[in-house]
DNA sequence: ATGAATGCAAACTCTTTGCACATTG
DNA sequence: CAATGTGCAAAGAGTTTGCATTCAT
C-alpha cells in the first residue's frame, strides 16, 4: 500500500533542494530541468544543472513530483495529488488538470485481464487547448 | 478523416527502406532503430544507422509504423491496425497486442469536454507480463 | 567529524544533419 | 538527368557521472 517511503534515503536539507521544489511549485504546468534551472537562475540563485536533475529525481522518486517524457526531455510537475492519477494538459499554456477517475484504471485493468496479463500499469495523458488559450 | 498521405512525399524505393520495413514487421514487439540496424547488419547487409532513422520515420509518418516514447529512445512497431489504437505490452518478451476499444476514447473526450479543453488528443500504453511469461 | 550534496566538466546516449556520392524514376 | 536517398562522420540535445570541495547533521 505505501508507495512513499521504501528504503526512502533521508534527504539532507540544502537550499538548492529548496529552491528547486520551490520553482516547481510555483510553475503551473510541466517543465524540464532545464527551465528551472533557468528560473532559479533569473530568481538571482547560482546552482549547478546537475543539482537541478538530482534533486528532481529525488522529488519524483519520492512522489512529490509527477513525471512525463517528452520528445524533448523529461517534464515534472509538482504533485498535488497522492496516489495514481493522470493529466490533462494544455498545448498552448502547458497548464495541467490533475485526473483522477475509476473508470479507467477498471478499464485498463479489465483490457490486461482479458490478454491474460497480469501486474499490469499503465500511462496516459491527454492534450488539448484549454478555454483560455481558444480565446486568442 | 484521411489521416495518411497529407502532402504525402512519394518514397522513393530502396533496398534499405524494404529492409527496415522487414526486420520491423519480423519483430513481435517495440523496437528502437539501433536494435533494427543490428538486426540487419546481423543478416549481412550493410546500412548506414542514419538511414534507419530515417526509413522509421517515414513508416511512422506514413502510418506504417506505431511509436512509443521510451526513456531509452524511441521505439517502433510495424503497424498492423489503421486507424488510432493503443497498446498492451508484455514487460518481459515485449510483446504486444494492438487495443481497439472506444471506451476510452469516449473517456478521454468526456473528461476533457468537461474541463473544457479542445482538440483532445492522448496518449495510452498498458504495461503487464503477458500468460507465457509468467510461466518461467 | 563524517558522509551526503554540490558544482563543474567530461562522458554518454540517442538522434539529427551537412554534404559528397550513389540510385531511383 | 534531375532529384531523392544513402553513408559517414560531426554536431546537437538532454542527461548522467567522476571527483574534489562544501556543508548539513
Amino acid at each position: 500500500m505505501s508507495e512513499h517511503q521504501e528504503g526512502a534515503p533521508q534527504r539532507r536539507h540544502t537550499w538548492q533542494r529548496e529552491a528547486v521544489r520551490e520553482s516547481l511549485r510555483q510553475r503551473d504546468g510541466f517543465v524540464t530541468a532545464q527551465d528551472l534551472h533557468r528560473d532559479i537562475a533569473d530568481s538571482g540563485q547560482r546552482i549547478g544543472l546537475a543539482t537541478v536533475y538530482r534533486a528532481l529525481a529525488s522529488l519524483a522518486e519520492d512522489g512529490d513530483a509527477d513525471t512525463m517524457l517528452n520528445t524533448d526531455g523529461e517534464h515534472y510537475r509538482f504533485c498535488e495529488t497522492e496516489g495514481h492519477h493522470h493529466h490533462l494538459v494544455c498545448r498552448g499554456c502547458g497548464a495541467t488538470e490533475e485526473i483522477i477517475d475509476p473508470l479507467v484504471e477498471q478499464w485498463t485493468a479489465r483490457v490486461a485481464e482479458e490478454h491474460g496479463y497480469r501486474d499490469v500499469t499503465h500511462t496516459l495523458n491527454i492534450f488539448g487547448t484549454c478555454v483560455s488559450c481558444r480565446a486568442h
